[in-house]
DNA sequence: GCGACAG
DNA sequence: ATCTTGTCGC
């Protein structure tokens, strides 16, 4: 697929204060409301329930279904390798990469000045056309609104969501005592480290999956954030549909591997 | 000066 | 992110 905004290209060589005027006009440019065509509840996984029933007219609606992509990085000393893939209802149709030698090192808060470039290069040898990219790293919930699944997103004018394991900044609205439930979510506020307006909902922490006995060992939530035209909410709910009983949503698992796969074949 | 800090 | 064996728990 072909990049929209190449005026907003995650130009390693510019000062840290252009990169962050840079992340400013990148928020502006994106969207935090739900901007798309696909139906939210049409989106699964592959590894769910097998009892896809043929419509009642018998008509195949697969073409229909939305092209979710999956995002992730890997290193190899200083290359970075990144990898799509893209899947419909559930089926991989389509997986492609890129290896780019890194410029910089990794700092918060310009994380797409380090893996931006691989990641775009990956989606230009991408044939099918996506409606959903699920990213590594955050989204709104970003200093300056800007996190690298926003700045994809906007570049490509996807639709993008951001999925970190770490809270980047900004604070959850009610503290977590000990653990969180599957399915549980809890917004994550705009503090004063966030551009947004103090309390704006930037986020959610996700529960996307639990132990039985939290009390002895328990999992660590997903922070998940829009990242160009999904809403918070909607964010929650599409990561929530594509965890499988993982941690991890199918799209990130399946680009995970890939990135892996690819890693052995790069030497450093 | 002291914390905070995606991947 | 990456370096790495065993090990705890369901």
């Amino acid at each position: 697929m072909r990049v929209v905004h190449p005026e907003f290209a995650p130009d390693a060589s510019l000062s840290r204060e252009e990169m962050e005027t840079l992340q400013y006009d990148v928020a502006e440019t994106a969207t935090f409301r739900d901007e798309f065509d696909f139906d939210p509840e049409s989106v699964r996984t592959g590894s769910s329930d097998d009892d896809q029933r043929e419509l009642p007219t018998g008509k195949s609606d697969t073409g229909e279904k939305p092209i979710v992509v999956g995002v992730d990085q890997a290193f190899v000393g200083e290359k970075a390798v990144s990898a799509i893939v893209a899947a419909r209802d559930g089926e991989v149709i389509e997986r492609t990469h890129a290896v780019v030698e890194t410029e910089i090192p990794y700092i918060p808060g310009l994380l797409s000045f380090r893996e931006g470039t691989a990641i775009l290069r990956a989606f230009e040898e991408l044939s099918v056309e996506p409606d959903l990219a699920i990213v590594d790293g955050s989204g709104r919930i970003h200093y300056r609104e800007a996190g690298i699944a926003t700045h994809i997103g906007v570049m490509l004018d996807l639709p993008a969501i951001g999925v970190a394991k770490n809270l980047l900044c900004g604070k959850l609205r009610e503290p977590i005592q000990g653990h969180l439930s599957e399915g549980e979510r809890i917004p994550v506020l705009a503090n004063e480290r966030v551009s947004a307006p103090d309390g704006t909902v930037i986020g959610y922490a996700l529960q996307s999956r639990q132990y039985d006995n939290p009390e002895k060992r328990h999992v660590n939530p997903l922070y998940v954030s829009p990242g160009h035209r999904v809403s918070a909410e909607t964010t929650a709910d599409l990561v929530w549909q594509l965890c499988a009983g993982y941690k991890l949503p199918e799209p990130t698992r399946r680009a995970d591997a890939y990135a892996d796969e690819v890693k052995e074949t790069v030497g450093s």
